[in-house]
RNA sequence: GCCGAAGUGGCGGAAUUGGUAGACGCGCUGGACUCAAAAUCCAGUGGGGCUCACACCUCGUGCCGGUUCGAGUCCGGCCUUCGGUACCA
C-alpha cells in the first residue's frame, strides 16, 4: 500500500503525545464540552469491534468540537470489577487482579492505537480502594439518610453465577443479563437501595434532559408511574380490613369478590378451617413455580377461595375472597378488588370459577342488559352504581374517590412499578459493604475513617453459594466497632453499577484525595455534555447514575439535577444477525484490519457504514471504499507539497473572476463545509463522509486547472474537514501542503463563503400531471413567467399539452413546474 | 398481548418543511495500462420495453386503500423483522 499508515499513525500519536494536545485545562470553563463514553469493561477480549464503534465515531464528533473551538474533556477509564474476571479465575486459577491489571494495560495500549484524544491523566479504574473506598462511603451516606437498608424479600438468584440480581438485571425471558441462565426465585436478606424513594423526580427529570425519546419512554415504562386510589374493606365477622389499590374506583360498585396475594400474610389469619386444606395445597403448587412460569401471561389463572366475605365499603355488598397467583405480594398492596366486567383478568378468571359479572360502565351503543362477551376496560357511563349513576368514567374517578376519601374509606395514592435496587452480590470481585455484624449490636456501619474496607487477595472463589469472602478469616473476623465483641464483616460486595453510578465526577480528578470527587472541577464540568453508550443500559445504569446524582445533589455534592445533558446510543453491530460474543465463537477482532489498513481507515469504515444509531449487521464489504478514499486523498495532497506555503493565502475568492474549474472547487469546497458540519453535528458520519467523497471528486477532476490559491484554498479546508473524522491521516497531509503544527495542537474550522453555496444554475423539473417529462437547466432564482415561457417552448412538453386545456400550473422556485392539463 | 423502531437496486445505504427516488460507497460489466495478473484510471450500471444510436416510453421505496397538481415522506388498515416489556390492579 502507497499510504505507509503505520509511521505516520505511529508518528502522529507520538506528536499528539508530546505536544499534550489532548490533555484538557480544566480551568478553562467558559467553552467546555464534557464529552463522554461509556467507560470499558477490561475482560479478555480486548477491545472488539463494538467499542471500536462506540469509541471512534464518538471520538471524531469530539474533535470536531475541538476544532470549532470548544474546550472538551474526553476521559476513559475501566469498569474493573465485576463477575467475568471472577468466572474467568474460577476457570483458570488466575487472580481477578492479575487478570485485569493485565488487560488493562493490553486494552490502554489498543485505546491509543485507536487515536482517540482521550486525556490520559483523567484515567481511572473502579478495582483500587483510591476509588472503591467512595462507593463504601456513598453506602454509608445512603445509610444514614435511610436510604439504604436490609430486608429478606423475595430476590432474582442466578444460579450459575451464584449471586442475586436486580430486577433490572433480570431480562424479560427471565434470563440473566450477563450469563443467560435461568434466574430463580430465593428468600433472602439482602442490601437495597431506596430507588423508589425518587421515582417521581426520575420520572420528571426525563422531560429536562435531551435524551433519545425511546430510552425516556423504556425509563417511564420501568418506573411505571399509576395514579390511584387505596380501598378498605371490611371482612365480615372479623376485625381485619383488606386495603387494596385501584385505578378504577369509578368500577367499585363492580367488585364480586376479592383477591390476595397468596403470599399475603392475612391469608393464614382469614382462611376458615374448612378452607384451609385447599388454601395450603394452592399455596405449595404456587411456590413450586419458577418466576416465569407464575408470571407468564399465557398460563390459565389460578385460585382458591379462602371461605371469607368481604364487604364491599360502597354498597356493603358482600363479596368472596379470593387468593390468585395473578395478585402480586410486592405491587400496590398485594390485594386487588376484582371488577369482572371491566377488567381483563378479572373477567377470565371469572369466567373460569363462574363468579359473578356484574356492570357498571355502559359503553356508548350498547343496553345495560346485553351480557357482555369480553371485559369492556375503556371510558363509559357509569350505571348499577346508586348515586353515581349517569357520571362519566373520569368523573366517577373523581367523585368515588372524594366519596372514599370524605367517608374515611380509603385514600388516594400514587403507585410505581420501580422496586428498589438490591445491590449486594454474593461475589469476590466488587465492593465490599462497609457493615459490620455484631451479635449484640446487630448490624454497624463501619466508620468512616476506617475505610476502605479492603478487599482482600486471598480467597477462596468458588466456595458454592456463600459469599467467597467469607473464606478469609482475617477479613471476615472483626471486632464490633461498637462494644468490641467478636463480629463478622457482611460478606458480600457490591453491584458494579455502584461504580458506574458516579464514575463521571471522578473523572475530573481520579487522583483527588481525602474526597470522593474535586467539586471545584465538578461544579464546572459536570454534567456531562455528551454520553454515548449503548441502549441496553436504558434501565440499569442510566437509571441508577440518575438516581445517585439526584443524591448526591441532594448532599450538596453537586448542583446538577441530571447527570449526562445529551444521550446518544450507537447501534449494534451484529454478525451473521447475531450479537458478538465469544461463546458464540462469531468476535470480530478490530486488529485483522487496524494492521492491515490503519486505524484511520477503519475508523472511517465504521462511520461509513449506515446511521450511527442503528448499528447492522457486520460486513468487511464495502472497506475497500475507505481503503481507496483515503489514498486518493493522500496522492492528491501529496502533489502539491508546501501550497500553503507557496501560494497567496486567500479566505474569500470573487466567483465571477474564477474560472469553470475554479468556480466548481469553490462552491464544492464551501457546500462541503456547510454539509460536513451540519452532518458530523448531529452524529450522522455516513453522509459527513460522503459529503468529503463527493468532495474529493470534485478536486480530482478540477484541481489542475485552478489558481495555486485555489489549490491551497480547496487543500486546507479538506484537510481540515478531514481532520475529525481520520486524524493521522488529516495532521499527514496538512503537514505536506507546509502546515506547521498539529491543528489539534492548534484548532482551526472554517466557515462557508454563504456566497458560494449558490449554484447559478439550476435543474428544474417540468411536469405534466405530476409525471416529470423533462428537465430544464435554469439560472438560480428564475421566476415564474420566465420559466413558463421556455417550458411553454419546449418541444417535449408541447407534446403532452398540445389541444389539452391547462387547469393549473404549480411553480416552486428552482425545483419544479407542474402542469395539470385535461 | 402491549409499547417502540425499521422495511428503498445484487449489497451497505442517500433523499430540508410532500417537489427530478437511488447521493456516496461496495459489487458487477466494458475499456485503458500490463507478456499476464493485481493495483490504479476512465466509462456504464433499478427492472422491463423500444431503437443502429441519441432519445423516448413504462413500472418501481413491504402490502391494500386514501388525501394532493404531486407521496419513500402525510392519513387509515394490514404484513414482516428487530428491540423493550410481561397479569403492575
Amino acid at each position: 500500500m502507497r499510504y505507509p499508515f503505520s509511521e505516520i499513525e505511529f508518528k502522529w500519536q507520538k506528536n499528539w503525545e508530546e505536544q499534550q494536545v489532548s490533555k484538557t485545562n480544566l480551568t478553562e470553563t467558559s467553552n467546555k464540552l464534557y464529552c463522554l463514553v461509556m467507560f470499558i469493561y477490561p475482560s479478555g477480549a480486548k477491545l472488539h469491534i463494538g467499542h471500536w464503534y462506540n469509541y471512534g465515531p464518538t471520538d471524531s464528533w469530539a474533535r470536531y468540537k475541538k476544532l470549532k473551538g470548544f474546550n472538551v474533556f474526553e476521559p476513559i477509564g475501566y469498569d474493573a470489577f465485576g463477575l467475568p474476571a471472577e468466572n474467568y479465575a474460577i476457570k483458570t486459577g488466575i487472580h481477578p487482579y492479575d487478570s485485569t491489571m493485565t488487560n488493562i494495560k493490553d486494552i490502554r495500549e489498543q485505546l491509543k492505537q485507536m487515536g482517540c484524544m482521550y486525556d490520559w491523566n483523567a484515567e481511572l479504574m473502579t478495582c483500587v480502594p483510591e476509588y472503591y473506598r467512595w462507593n463504601q462511603w456513598l453506602f454509608l451516606q445512603l445509610y444514614k439518610k435511610g436510604l439504604a437498608y436490609r430486608k429478606n424479600a423475595p430476590v432474582n438468584w442466578c444460579p450459575n453465577d451464584k449471586t442475586v440480581l436486580a430486577n433490572e438485571q433480570v431480562q424479560a425471558d427471565g434470563t440473566c443479563e450477563r450469563c443467560g441462565s435461568l434466574v430463580i426465585q430465593k428468600n433472602l436478606t439482602q442490601w437495597f437501595f431506596k430507588i423508589t424513594d425518587y421515582a417521581e423526580e426520575l420520572l420528571k427529570g426525563l422531560d429536562q434532559i435531551n435524551w433519545p425519546e425511546k430510552t425516556r419512554l423504556m425509563q417511564r415504562n420501568w418506573i411505571g408511574k399509576s395514579i390511584g386510589t387505596e380501598v378498605k374493606f371490611k371482612v365480615e365477622n372479623s376485625s381485619d380490613e383488606i386495603t387494596v389499590f385501584t385505578t378504577r374506583p369509578d368500577t367499585l360498585f363492580g367488585v364480586t369478590y376479592v383477591v390476595l396475594a397468596p403470599e399475603h400474610p392475612l391469608v393464614a389469619k382469614l382462611t376458615k378451617p374448612e378452607f384451609k386444606n385447599g388454601v395450603d395445597k394452592y399455596i405449595d403448587s404456587v411456590k413450586s413455580l419458577s418466576e416465569i412460569e407464575r408470571t407468564s401471561t399465557i398460563k390459565e389463572k389460578t385460585g382458591v377461595p379462602i371461605g371469607a366475605n368481604a364487604i364491599n365499603p360502597v354498597n356493603g355488598q358482600k363479596v368472596p375472597i379470593w387468593i390468585a397467583d395473578y395478585a402480586l405480594l410486592t405491587y400496590g398492596t398485594g390485594c386487588v378488588m376484582a371488577v369482572p366486567a371491566h377488567d381483563e383478568r378479572d373477567f377470565e378468571f371469572a369466567t373460569k370459577f363462574n363468579l359473578p359479572i356484574k356492570k357498571v360502565i355502559l359503553k356508548s351503543g350498547t343496553k345495560p342488559e346485553e351480557i357482555p362477551a369480553e371485559a369492556y376496560t375503556e371510558d363509559g357511563i357509569m350505571i348499577n352504581s346508586g348515586e353515581f349513576n349517569g357520571l362519566k368514567s373520569s368523573a366517577g374517578i373523581e367523585k368515588v374517590s372524594d366519596y372514599i376519601e370524605k367517608n374515611k374509606l380509603g385514600t388516594r395514592k400514587v403507585n410505581y412499578r420501580l422496586r428498589d435496587w438490591l445491590i449486594s452480590r454474593q461475589r469476590y470481585w466488587g465492593t465490599p459493604i462497609p457493615i459490620i455484624h455484631c451479635p449484640s449490636c446487630g448490624e454497624v456501619p463501619v466508620d468512616e475513617k476506617d475505610l476502605p474496607v479492603e478487599l482482600p487477595y486471598n480467597v477462596e472463589f468458588n466456595p458454592g453459594g456463600e459469599s467467597p469472602l467469607t473464606t478469609n478469616k482475617e477479613f471476615i473476623n472483626v471486632k464490633c466497632p461498637k462494644c468490641g465483641a467478636d463480629a463478622k464483616r457482611d460478606p458480600d460486595t457490591m453491584d458494579t453499577f455502584v461504580d458506574s453510578s458516579w464514575y463521571y465526577f471522578r473523572y475530573l480528578n481520579p487522583k483527588v484525595d481525602g474526597k470522593m470527587f474535586d467539586t471545584s472541577l465538578t461544579d464546572n464540568w459536570v454534567p456531562v455534555d455528551m454520553y454515548v453508550g449503548g441502549a441496553e443500559h436504558a434501565t440499569m445504569h442510566l437509571l441508577y447514575a440518575r438516581f445517585i446524582h439526584k443524591f448526591l445533589r441532594d448532599l450538596g455534592y453537586t448542583k446538577s439535577d441530571e447527570p449526562f445533558s445529551t444521550l446518544v446510543h450507537q447501534g449494534t453491530i451484529t454478525n451473521q444477525g447475531a450479537k458478538m460474543s465469544k461463546s458464540k465463537g462469531n468476535v470480530v477482532n478490530p486488529n485483522d484490519f487496524t494492521l492491515k489498513l490503519g486505524s484511520d481507515v477503519f475508523r472511517l469504515y465504521l462511520m461509513f457504514m449506515g446511521p450511527y444509531e442503528l448499528g447492522g449487521d457486520w460486513s468487511d464489504k464495502g472497506i475497500a471504499g475507505t481503503e481507496r478514499f483515503v489514498l486518493r486523498t493522500y496522492e492528491i495532497f501529496k502533489r502539491f507539497p508546501d501550497i500553503l506555503l507557496k501560494a497567496n493565502s486567500k479566505e474569500k475568492f470573487n466567483i465571477p473572476e474564477l474560472n469553470s474549474e475554479e468556480k466548481i472547487v469553490y462552491r464544492k469546497t464551501n457546500q462541503t463545509i456547510q454539509k460536513f458540519d451540519e452532518e458530523i453535528n448531529n452524529f450522522r458520519f455516513n453522509t459527513a463522509i460522503a459529503s468529503l467523497m463527493e468532495f474529493i471528486n470534485e478536486l480530482l477532476k478540477n484541481i489542475d486547472k485552478c489558481s495555486d490559491e485555489m489549490k491551497a484554498y480547496a487543500l486546507r479546508r479538506f484537510g481540515t474537514l478531514l481532520a475529525p473524522v481520520a486524524p493521522h491521516l488529516a495532521e499527514e497531509c496538512l503537514e505536506i501542503i507546509g502546515s506547521k503544527e498539529s491543528i489539534f495542537g492548534k484548532p482551526v474550522w472554517f466557515a462557508p463563503d454563504t456566497e458560494a453555496l449558490i449554484e447559478d444554475k439550476v435543474n428544474l423539473a417540468v411536469q405534466v400531471n405530476g409525471k416529470l417529462r423533462a428537465t430544464i437547466g435554469m439560472p438560480n432564482n428564475s421566476d415564474q413567467s420566465y420559466v413558463k415561457e421556455i417550458v411553454f417552448a419546449d418541444e417535449k412538453i408541447v407534446k403532452y399539452i398540445e389541444g389539452k386545456t391547462i387547469v393549473k400550473e404549480i411553480f416552486v422556485k428552482n425545483k419544479i413546474y407542474n402542469l395539470v392539463v385535461k
